[in-house]
DNA sequence: AAGGTGACTAACA
DNA sequence: ATGTTAGCCACCT
């Protein structure tokens, strides 16, 4: 299993309303430096598929897509939808991480 | 087959 | 405080 497939089973386990970072993921992989390829592996990821894509932002609390596919603002409305808390502050999203954070090393 | 690139991040200058 | 650099690794030329 590589690690695209190792990030996209972590990401799976996200519990909707929860949410968690780049860096976390790969952390919990492997390396805590593996970060950039967590956001690789997501932005390879389907349209349709299950992995919950939107739970997964950046270590500063904000979300760091801004002119793709999907903008930050559908991932913005995806994550209110779950009960999560965005705040649109000069153009940029912030999201309580203390509050939401889903701590990846209680697997459940 | 080998090298550039990217939804990142933390450490330095 | 703002800018740059290195580490990570699968995917696409």
């Amino acid at each position: 299993m590589n690690f695209y497939q190792e990030v996209y089973r972590l990401v799976r386990q996200i519990p909707a309303g929860k949410i968690a970072t780049y860096g976390s993921i790969a952390a919990a992989i492997s390396t805590p430096r593996a970060a950039r390829v967590v956001g690789f592996a997501l932005r390879a990821l389907p349209e349709n598929s299950d992995v919950p894509w939107q739970r997964v932002i950046a270590a500063s609390g904000t979300i760091s897509i801004e002119n793709m596919e999907h903008p930050a603002e559908e991932q913005a409305q995806l994550l209110q939808r779950e009960g999560v808390e965005v705040a649109l502050r000069d153009g940029v999203y912030h999201i309580d991480l203390q509050k939401y954070f889903w701590d990846t090393f209680v697997i459940q």
